[in-house]
DNA sequence: TGTACATCAGTGAACGCGCGTTCACTGATGTAC
DNA sequence: TGTACATCAGTGAACGCGCGTTCACTGATGTAC
């Protein structure tokens, strides 16, 4: 009845809600295989260390966030088009996955500085993006860099203050507005 | 020689300097003391404990940069040229203040939820500036929470960029740019 | 079926370490006479 | 000026604690004959 990697898939999804509620630092090993009804020495046969496994989370949950973002910007379709797939996209992760958006937010400033600037990194992918409307005319040129992360910004605050009651609801039933913004500053 | 206090702001602007490089878990107390060219246990005559310490420096550090804000806002001038000043001292303590900003932006998952909802807390200027703009019929009615916190977001995250190199040169540089993307974002 | 052995997920107990913090003490400085 | 005392910033040494991590061991399960 046990798949192959249940446990350690068991391990990740409890680690990430444990410390997206009270931060990397304030959860020791203990509290994780408490939380994943097993004993802490049993963590170390999945991964190698705390460090390993904090690393393992933040770098697995950037890339998969970019290799979203890139799937939603992918394809032929105006950039318009493609813009509002990844807002709605940021939307959804945002509402669906929050342990791991908030993790991320909150684990960035440790991490961010060794992350790869591929084709998986979410930053990466929205500045691209934008460089390539610019460069085919779909949007006034300007430093496409700064641009990528102002609609990051857009839409990252309102999610970030969602998170500490500054706005109520989901960010999926503001998709329309938030798009409508991202548009607005890009024109 | 001595002011009084001089002692006690030694304490805060090394803290805050090594807080923002390492993070508040990876700085020991004796780290701080060394810094200070002191011993740790003499801290104590300073403050009641370290986490006194963070907690000092998140809420002081964080009304003091509401207070600016709400200094910039204040005045019968136009919203326009008011959200111009506020732009400006963002970027100006971004530049001038980068330990501060660093230190407010990592530590604030642990410390957002307690800030009061006060004249100096930095969104809430933001917002009350927002909402107050638009009965005046400044800008067009829209949800004002929504609205500051994206101004926020356009600031704040090319700030954060530039911590990770994201982005050159300091954030005073573009500051009509960046101006000019609030008031469309508003429009 | 019964017996002997191999495998391996899981654990109890213990480890050393660095942390925040305490406290009796020091020694420089100021004050009184 | 010299002496005795008070003050107080600063410290060396030690404290208990919880942490991440290790390891010899357990006991359930599968396999061979």
């Amino acid at each position: 009845m046990k798949q192959p990697g249940g446990k350690r898939d068991r391990i990740r999804t409890e680690a990430l809600r444990l410390f997206s509620e009270r931060g990397v630092d304030a959860v020791s090993v203990r509290d994780i295989a408490t939380a994943c009804d097993m004993k802490a020495p049993n963590l170390y046969a999945h991964f190698a260390s705390k460090e390993d496994l904090v690393h393992a989370l933040f770098h697995e949950g950037y890339a998969e966030y970019g290799a979203l973002l890139a799937a939603a910007n992918d394809g032929d379709a105006p950039f318009r088009v493609r813009l509002d797939r990844m807002v709605r996209e940021i939307c959804r992760l945002h509402d669906d996955d929050t342990d791991r958006f908030r993790f991320l937010v909150m684990t960035q400033h440790g991490y961010l500085a060794s992350v790869p600037r591929d084709a998986r990194n979410p930053v990466e992918v929205i500045c691209r993006a934008v460089a390539t409307a610019m460069d085919a005319g779909e949007i006034p040129a300007r430093d496409p860099d700064l641009m990528g992360l102002v609609l990051i910004g857009i839409l990252v605050q309102p999610a970030t203050g969602r998170l500490y009651g500054r706005l109520d609801g989901g960010l999926s039933q503001r998709v329309d507005e938030l798009t409508a913004m991202c548009w607005r500053v890009l024109s």
